[in-house]
DNA sequence: AGGACTGTAACGGCGCGTAATAGTCG
DNA sequence: ACGACTATTACGCGCCGTTACAGTCC
C-alpha cells in the first residue's frame, strides 16, 4: 500500500496541512461541504489528497478574500473548470455560465471596493492609534 | 415624554439603525456585547440612543475591518477614552493602558499587511475571472 | 383604536477550534 | 508493539438572520 501511494504521489491530511497551512479540522470540514473531497482513502479510512486536491486547496485558500461560502467556491471553481473548454458546451450550457460567471465578477468588482474601504479606515485607525500611543509614551516620558 | 425625548435628542432603535446602516439584531446585540448601550429607556422599555451612542456605533463600524471581536472592541474603546487625559491617570495605569494600546497597534499593522494581501489576491481572481469571461462572449459570439 | 414600532426568547447557520474516544499506519 | 498519525462525534463560539409572540407608542 505505501508503494501505491508512492507511486501515485497521494498525501495523507497531516502533510496536506502542512503544505497548504490549513488546519486539519477545515481540510476535513471542505470535504463536508464538498469543496475539496480527497480523491482517495486507505483500506483503513485515511484520507489521500493527489497533488491537484491539494492545487485545489491553494486556489481555495487564494480564493479566501472574496468573502464567498464554501458552497460559492465550489461552484466558482466548477464554473472556471467548465469553461476551460467553451467549445465543448451547447449553447445553452455556455451562455449559463457565461452569466453566472458575469455575477461572480461582479460581487468581485464590489468586494475589491469593500476592500479598499477597510484598507483605508484600517489606516486611520492605526494612525489614530499611534498618536495616541506617542501621547501616552510622551505623558510618560514627563513623570518622576 | 415625546417632548422629553426631543429635547434631548433621544432617539429610538429604528431611527438608530436607519443612520448608522446597522440592523436592530446587531444593535440589540451591542448591547448584551456591552458595545454600545443605549443612555436610556422609555418607560415601556424602549431603547433610547443619544447622539454620543450613535457616534460610537459609527466608531465600531469603522472598526469592524481590523478585525476585533466585539469585547476587543469594547476594550479598546474604553482605552481610547481613559487615555484622552493621561495626566489624570496613575503612573501604573498610564503604562498599563499604554501597553494595551502598543498591542492593539500591533495587531493593526498586523491586519493592514493582511488586508493588503487579501486586496491583491482579489485583483488577481478578478482580472482571471473577466478574462476568462471574455473567452466565454467571445466563443458565444462565434456561434450560429 | 389601529398600525407602526419595539420588546424578549429561541432556534439556525457558517467556518471553523477544541476535546474525547477509538482505530490505523510504519 | 509502540508511537505517530488519523477517524468520527460532538460541543462551543462569534456575529448575527430569522421567526414567533407580545407589548408600546401616538
Amino acid at each position: 500500500l505505501s508503494a501505491v501511494t508512492h507511486e501515485r504521489g497521494l498525501l495523507r491530511i497531516g502533510k496536506v496541512a502542512e503544505r497548504t497551512g490549513l488546519s486539519l479540522r477545515t481540510l476535513r470540514y471542505y470535504e463536508e461541504a464538498g469543496l475539496v473531497v480527497p480523491s482517495g482513502r486507505t483500506d483503513g479510512g485515511f484520507r489521500l489528497y493527489s497533488e491537484e486536491d491539494v492545487a485545489r486547496l491553494l486556489a481555495v485558500k487564494q480564493m479566501k478574500p472574496l468573502g464567498l461560502t464554501l458552497g460559492e467556491m465550489a461552484e466558482l471553481l466548477a464554473l472556471l473548470e467548465h469553461t476551460g473548454a467553451p467549445a465543448e458546451l451547447t449553447r445553452g450550457q455556455l451562455d449559463e455560465a457565461t452569466a453566472r460567471l458575469a455575477e461572480y465578477s461582479g460581487r468581485t468588482h464590489e468586494r475589491i471596493r469593500k476592500l479598499k474601504r477597510d484598507l483605508e479606515h484600517a489606516r486611520e485607525l492605526s494612525s489614530q492609534l499611534d498618536a495616541r500611543l506617542d501621547a501616552c509614551t510622551t505623558a510618560t516620558a514627563g513623570r518622576p
